[in-house]
DNA sequence: GAGCACTGC
């Protein structure tokens, strides 16, 4: 039996007593991946494991006979800025020998040899080539992250190593997690450990696998706790700001807090306490940092911090993996961050702060070490740090998995129930997903996927409601409209900017597209208007307060979801065909065509002003970004719904007739 | 009359 980790060059695990500076251990990384199916490698930011890797596999030769080395990244920038890199040192142009594949942008070639892809897109390539053959080696980069799509890769990558004994699979994750990884490949009661050996007891069994210790280039940090809890996160990180602002040495800091509102409050709180600074002292320069930001906001913080003032960063979660500022020595971490769950008993995704992982407190530290030695000061106490969880609970734990179900359905993978999920989540998702699926009709009474309607709706890149939306849209005669609205609401709300302090002109500019019918068709207005009077151009989105890169965007992903559509013979001829020259007409095709897909996501208008939902028991909110938000209503289907804090918003609503839910889904509404 | 962390096909 091949016990790995007693071999005399693989060190132990968590705390290696000797690290591996990857380009002096290229061989002995060749002799693990080659030797063992799977290798799991633990490295932080610095490593050189994502860039260095696949080159020393390529010079190995894993890319004979025209196989490919694949790269997964949980993130678009990700697979294509170390694409980049690598090319650079590769010495090939991007797109050559090195290149990468994200949703709308493949730049590869027949040349290709390594592919940085997301992971997203290499499920997806497993739907036309399911055992992924054309890799050679398949590198699982950030696995730690634990995505919904990482975590189903895994899945599907155990169950093609049973078939192809010569794929390499490589995992890259933080030190915490690589046992987990590890023990995940190396169940005994596989039918090759089984064969090979019966003295295999329980989790002693790592002849499939092998872990690697990386070292990084990061420096030390300091962590400093609070000696007793801190009441009040905020005002605790504005006192911090400027205690290391008066006296500790130059550098920017970076504070982690866990959204936009808390993030202005004290990007402003900084700004007016400034003033009291002594005379003389240099001055702080506050920025946000959220998703919600324009790019162009977002830029910012990455400008020099000009001369006489120190950098303050205040993020959200994103600058926690998704965004690297460089210069940051000091990093501030509040403890919290706000998680998405989905309640399967409501259908409701809750947005709540919740403590933060250990893991995610030492990749927020971490951010401190990049250029020199660095300080961390967590605004909790010692205690508080060691009862933290290790890790988040993994996200296919708390989603509507209903996306995933299908996509795996449509994997051949009937008994989604029984798939081998790294942690499998809860049975109540995955019923709640099944019965969602079944009254849209992409499953039948055995829970087999549907043909074609299933099959289709797992191909098309959007969510079940919406898939199902578009799949109607023909009979309706509306396939123009309803492709357009399934590429506006899947850009997620980032439609609308505003410009600094124009919070009224937003509101009266978005009216000039409002439609009585709701916020569908409002957006079908400026889509249409984007394209026709706005002639595509950034300076027409400038005035009208849209968001050019998302429209830009909404642009792509409805031409994509045309192509899929033509595909199926769905798309006509966008102008002339079906519906009703009569505008009325046409938009109360287009709402019964929602309602066909929506009808789970249906609710009526009180006297008050809110909305409960069918059954009476859940009472609504329309988001004020919502057109529904001021205007009256009976009966509306929306798009997406959303708890925070102590009131649960609807977005994207439509008004519809009570009768059209009988109507559409007459099963799912029977009394 | 008031607001959503992040990511992906």
């Amino acid at each position: 039996m091949a016990d790995i980790v007693g071999a005399t060059f693989i060190p132990a695990l968590h705390k290696p007593p000797a690290l591996l500076p990857i380009a002096k251990h290229r061989e002995t990384l060749l002799y693990i991946i080659e030797t063992y199916p799977i290798t799991i490698v633990v490295g932080q930011t610095g490593s050189g494991k994502s860039t260095q890797i696949p080159q020393f596999l390529e010079q190995a030769g894993w890319c004979a006979d025209g196989k490919v080395i694949g790269v997964t990244q949980p993130r678009r920038v990700a697979a294509t800025t170390v694409a980049t890199r690598v090319a650079e040192e590769f010495g090939c142009e991007v797109g050559k020998e090195v290149g990468y594949s994200i949703r709308f942008e493949d730049v590869t070639s027949a040349d290709t040899r390594i592919k940085f892809l997301t992971d997203g897109l290499l499920i997806r390539e497993a739907l036309v080539d399911p055992l992924l053959s054309r890799y050679s080696v398949i590198m699982v980069d950030e696995a730690h992250e634990r995505s919904i799509s990482s975590d189903i890769l895994l899945g599907l990558l155990k169950k093609i190593r049973k078939k192809r004994q010569d794929l390499r699979i490589i995992i890259s994750s933080a030190t915490l997690q690589a046992e987990e990884f590890r023990d995940f490949f190396s169940e005994v009661n596989e039918a090759q450990e089984a064969k090979v050996d019966n003295k295999n007891h329980g989790k002693q069994a790592t002849d499939t696998s092998a872990i690697v210790s990386l070292e990084g280039r990061t420096y030390p940090i300091d962590i400093l706790y609070l000696e007793t809890p801190a009441e009040d996160y905020i005002e605790r990180a504005l006192s911090t700001v400027f205690e290391i602002h008066t006296k500790e040495a130059a550098g920017d800091i970076l504070v982690f807090l866990t959204g936009r509102e808390e993030i202005d409050q004290a990007v402003q709180e900084i700004s007016e306490r400034s003033a009291q600074l002594p005379p003389g002292s240099e001055s702080i320069l506050p920025l946000p940092l959220y998703a919600g930001l324009s790019t162009e906001q977002q830029m910012y913080v990455f400008d020099e911090t000009p001369m006489g003032y120190r950098k303050v960063i205040f993020s959200t979660n994103i600058a926690e993996a998704s965004v690297t500022i460089d210069g940051i020595v000091y990093v501030v971490d509040c403890g919290f961050v706000k998680l998405r769950a989905y309640n399967p008993k409501t259908g409701i995704d809750t947005l709540t702060a919740t403590p933060v992982s250990k893991a995610s407190a030492a990749q927020r530290a971490g951010r401190a070490g990049r250029t020199k030695t660095g300080k961390c000061f967590r605004l909790y106490t010692e205690e508080a740090y060691q009862a933290l969880p290790d890790a988040n609970v993994p996200e296919i734990q708390r989603s509507n998995l209903a996306p995933f179900v299908l996509q795996l359905k449509a994997l051949g993978i009937d008994n989604v129930l029984r798939f081998d999920f790294l942690t499998p989540p809860p049975a109540e998702l995955m019923i709640k997903a099944l019965e969602l699926l079944f009254s849209l009709g992409a499953l039948d009474d055995y829970a087999k996927l549907t043909r074609p309607i299933g099959m289709r709706m797992a191909e098309l890149a959007v969510e079940p409601m919406m898939a199902k939306t578009l799949l109607a849209a023909p009979s309706f005669g509306c396939m123009d409209e309803i492709l357009t609205i399934a590429a506006m609401t899947s850009l997620g709300g980032s439609i609308w900017i505003q410009h600094e302090g124009e919070k009224k002109k937003a509101d009266s500019t978005k009216r000039k597209f409002a439609a009585d019918e709701g916020d569908h068709l409002t957006l079908l207005n400026a889509y249409q208007a984007f394209v026709t009077k706005g002639r595509k151009e950034a300076r027409f989105c400038h005035d009208n307060l849209l968001n050019f890169k998302s429209m830009t965007r909404a642009i792509s992903i409805r031409s994509q979801l045309r192509r899929y559509l033509e595909r199926f013979g769905l798309a006509m001829d966008d102008s002339s065909v079906g519906g009703h020259p009569d505008p009325t007409k046409k938009a109360e095709q287009i709402r019964r065509c929602l309602t066909s897909g929506f009808f789970a996501h249906a609710a009526r208008m009180q006297p008050d002003g809110t909305f409960r939902n069918v059954s009476g028991t859940t009472v609504l909110h329309a988001h004020p970004s919502s057109l529904m938000f001021n205007r009256k209503a009976e009966w509306v289907i929306f798009h997406e719904v959303m708890e925070t804090g102590d009131k649960t918003y609807i977005r994207d609503i439509t008004k519809i007739e009570k009768g059209w839910l009988l109507e559409y889904a007459p099963d799912f509404y029977k009394t």
